[in-house]
DNA sequence: GCGACGACTCATGTATACACGGACGCCGCC
DNA sequence: GGCGGCGTCCGTGTATACATGAGTCGTCGC
């Protein structure tokens, strides 16, 4: 594989993570002998990561973003006029099969959920997976860059939910009603189940959220932030 | 200003206008040469091209990316999304100073258009003020961003509609719907006035367009997609 | 003691040289 | 004559050296 494909899956997953949290300095020559590569390749990864929105460029370095509260606001309004209409499309356009599959997996998430970190892992692989079939039902790959977009900084407030099982069940249980009007090709309903769940993810997560910015605060030096 | 900027700018103009057509191949040292610049920042442009979805990287060189009738429906689909929600939380959340002077700029619109090339100009200015001023109110920097990119795509295709002064009329008028929705404070009006305006421009966009893709063709070698 | 100026330092921006890999064309064989 | 294999070439991927500019720290003057 590329070293700049590499640089970039890597960091992008430690920022995801929370490894890297909001306003740790990434600079090129430190992360270059980290993931012993060159500054090309670094460079490259934290271009790309710059235009998805998980760094910005300052002065001294590049600094990974803070998500404030108004910012999971703000993303999850896009999420809505989004997946809604990603919902009502697959509804319209859907193959059957992959939303059965899906019905069944989900049918299965209170019993994963009971399971610990290995079922909270495999939940979530099915939520993502739902996402993608709905993209690939939905046929539109200008409306699905974007979708891929606002997932990208819903996994990084995922984290606020994770550990919330009533929650997560609660989800699970959104999630099947939009399968399961998807598969009646119940445009309106998928649209508007979407909207539902989307309400309550963004309730739960304003409620999650710390005061200020998800994970550690920009102030501390926690050596979360450190190379 | 920095190389790497420049080269985008430049690339990024000429595939807009047209004068890179889809399937011209973008070689690194070749436009290094033609740019005046080093490899490096021909390389960051074209990444940020890629990323923007103007070209694709392919095994002989990067090119730049056909838009088919296909594409041009799909991102009418997220436009529409996107933009009539932007309307809608434009009117809840607007100033009114900048709508105010748009609704007068685009009462002069009819007598632009009567004025040729020049007042194309003008007229396209007062039409992207008027998406800057609702992605402003919106006060959304997901959904900004968003719509900065089907306004990238927009863009090229806006040609097909440039030269047809009754298309543009209307859409002025459209135009003018919009703003006096927003103004009122009528979200609900300034959404699906949106919605028309986009059903409208579709049609007469997909009734402009040639019957494979936008630009020439990319079987042809005519010289406008040599370096 | 405070403020401003200047030099130094460090990080990014750019250029270039080398490495690697696939694509195309040519040649030989069937 | 067509197909398959091999070699060459070209273009991107990576590493590195140099240039540039902003930020910071120290010092000097007021």
């Amino acid at each position: 594989m590329r070293a700049g494909e590499r640089a970039y899956d890597t960091l992008r997953g430690e920022i995801l993570d929370g490894v890297l949290g909001p306003g740790t300095v990434l600079q090129e020559v430190e992360q270059s002998v980290r993931l012993g590569v060159s500054r090309t390749p670094v460079r490259e990864a934290l271009r790309r990561l710059a235009a998805d929105g998980l760094v910005e460029p300052t002065a001294r370095g590049t600094i990974v973003t803070a998500i404030s509260r108004a910012d999971i606001v703000a993303l999850y309004e896009l999420r809505e006029a989004l997946e809604a209409r990603a919902a009502g499309l697959a509804a319209r356009r859907r193959a059957d099969a992959p939303f059965l599959a899906i019905r069944d997996r989900l049918h299965d998430a209170p019993r994963l959920l009971a399971e610990g970190e290995a079922g909270l892992t495999r939940y979530f692989e099915i939520v993502d997976d739902l996402d993608r079939a709905i993209d690939e039902a939905a046929a539109n790959p200008f409306l699905g860059s974007a979708l891929r977009s606002v997932q990208l900084h819903s996994a990084r407030i995922r984290r606020l939910s994770r550990h919330n099982p009533d929650r997560l069940r609660a989800a699970a249980g959104e999630h099947e009603l939009i399968v399961d009007a998807i598969i009646a090709g119940d445009a309106e309903l998928a649209s508007h189940a979407t909207h539902v769940h989307l309400h309550r993810s963004l309730t739960n997560a304003l409620a999650s959220a710390p005061d200020d910015d998800v994970a550690a605060p920009p102030g501390a030096d926690d050596g979360s932030r450190v190379a």
